[in-house]
DNA sequence: TGCGAAGATGTAATCGATTACATTCATTGT
DNA sequence: ACAATGAATGTAATCGATTACATCTTCGCA
């Protein structure tokens, strides 16, 4: 139970009979050891189960080895995805990692930054909770750097990773089309959102091809959460319970939509979703149709190797947006 | 663009014309300062917009006001609901919350294990990844409290919280039988897991009060994923097709009962699940009957607070277990 | 008036590592 | 044979805070 007192460097010195600073070099692999000395430093080493104080290092040479992501929530597959993505590929580098959540909310990000600031971070991974950026600058003026993820802001100084969301979206709609469909209801975010308008932009495309005109179609914009999925459900259907297809534009709403369908089973056999983002793991959806999966996991990978190329200063280049492709899934489904 | 280098307390004492041990005094709101020190330490303070330097703080106090979590994977919504518990109760109390992943492997779990004792966290959490748990004294060795959740390991000197197993599935079973059921299958766990076996233990203990034993029902032995509860789905029924009632034990193998269900439309009409874990947000599930639904954010903010007690010292009885009460939710299957 | 106690502040050691600079010693070239 | 070069190691300053101890006021009371 004792807290027994672990070795530290001056320890090691001791019992290698070197100096602190001999110790110091063996450890961080300085070339200028003797072969000699170096076995007997790791040998006292071993002996005495050290390990260097990252406390004490980082107050020395000001960094961490330690990187942040913000999420807005936990509760969420696809932050998670991406939150797994970042830490494999980081935990690899020999980085440790922490995610804190900001709740939503911009005033929490900010506070958030607030503490990555104070923790000394060497970089961070930011899923933006809204979309305004100015307190960004809590970073940069440390010097921080910082890539986003999911979302971009306008006129941000910043690296950021997400989805083709635009091809994605023109792609799903163009299968949809080439299917037969000529109306295609959308249940929309709000345009101010990136993602939300970048797949409004490839549905639009989609349907300009056949000629056709976002006018034409049934619009809803929705929140991007479930409950609006449901309500833009119940809004398209009241205006034309014919509808035979509609694309929501991302997974809560989608769940909500489904939902919707499931507690009306008057309409059930007509519909088919064409939606971005996967359902939850395993979910048997009556409705789906045409899927746009967004590759989670490489997202966070990407992210973390950009920021790496940053901190190390391996890319000193302007700022850069990655868009990643995401897959077109034509799911059976599941009462075919 | 260019880092400025922040204020050091050295800096606040020049600008107010007072020692260094004056402004940690003033910092640390000790009551040996005179009002009028104290003001102008304050306003230096603002004026230079200085922080203190956590690193530098947690190198001579030794305590790193930060708290670990080690889950077995990211993407499950029932661990991230109790890590949202747990960084909501000890933020509040103005510790950091970093989350790490052990990804279902012993192994990992030891070696995060390991650097939470590098990072010098002054408490952890731990969602086991197993039920070994003999690296668990790397912790201990170190003076480091941990809480475990969800499940405990035998013979573990460490408080536990956890959800009342057994009298959640006591309770569900006794409701279907009190519906009229006496032949309840069930789809269950590796009995070597607490949860598992707690689980099972409820079941039989409502079996009993109707003088029925497990003996004469079904049970298949999962593992807690998915795929298990498709094919204990799928043993249960080719051995009896009469099949009422199915006793789920966790939302995976429920999730992979379901989707059997879903693919085998000639058992559909028949079927009642009795599940354990509430399915994902908003998901309207066909066969859902009965639910134990676990105190998710209650589990998370019990733990925080039993292991901030063992930080503070003002708690220094023997290890507990905290058994929380689940709910019973008697949902109203989608197709009723 | 003088002395002790309490209050306010300063001085300097300390936490555990890194690293610039100094020192020692052996090797090499002329 | 000796200065110059360089390799191996040591000494001590440093990072930014906290805190034991010392010092200096000030106040109260005999």
């Amino acid at each position: 139970m004792g807290r027994v007192k672990s070795a530290t460097i001056k320890d090691v010195a001791q019992e290698a009979g070197v100096s602190t600073a001999t110790v110091s070099r063996v450890l961080n692999h300085d070339v200028k050891v003797s072969a000699a000395t170096r076995q007997v430093v790791e040998s006292a080493v071993v002996r005495l189960g050290y390990r260097v104080n990252p406390i004490a290092r980082s107050l020395r040479s000001s960094d961490t080895h330690t990187i942040g992501i913000i999420s807005p929530e936990f509760r969420n597959d696809f932050f998670m995805a991406v939150a797994e993505g970042i830490e494999g590929v980081l935990r690899d580098e020999g980085y440790t990692t922490f995610i804190l959540n900001s709740r939503e909310s911009i005033d929490e990000e900010r506070s958030r930054m607030e503490l990555l600031v104070q923790k000394q971070v060497d970089g961070a991974i930011i899923i933006p909770a809204g979309n305004r950026g100015d307190h960004y600058q809590i970073l940069s003026r440390e010097g921080i750097p910082y890539v986003l993820v999911d979302r971009y802001i306008e006129g941000m100084e910043a690296d950021a990773v997400i989805t083709d969301n635009i091809r994605g979206a023109f792609l799903a709609v163009q299968r949809a089309l080439d299917d037969g469909a000529r109306r295609i209801a959308m249940i929309s975010g709000d345009l101010n959102i990136s993602s939300a308008r970048e797949r409004f932009i490839g549905y639009e495309r989609a349907l300009k091809i056949y000629q056709l005109s976002t006018a034409d179609q049934a619009v809803y914009y929705g929140d991007l959460h479930i409950e609006s999925g449901y309500r833009g459900m119940e809004v398209i259907l009241k205006a034309d319970p014919e509808t035979t297809h509609v694309f929501v534009a991302n997974m809560f709403m989608h769940l909500g939509a489904q939902q919707f369908m499931a507690e009306h089973p008057q309409y059930a056999s007509s519909i088919r979703f064409i939606a971005f983002d996967q359902l939850p793991l395993g979910v048997p959806w009556i409705h789906e149709y045409i899927t746009v999966r967004q590759p989670l996991e490489l997202i966070g990978t990407t992210a973390a190797q950009c920021l790496l190329e940053r901190i190390r200063g391996t890319n000193t280049g302007e700022p850069r947006i990655y868009r990643l492709k995401p897959d077109i899934i034509a799911a059976k489904s599941s009462i075919d």
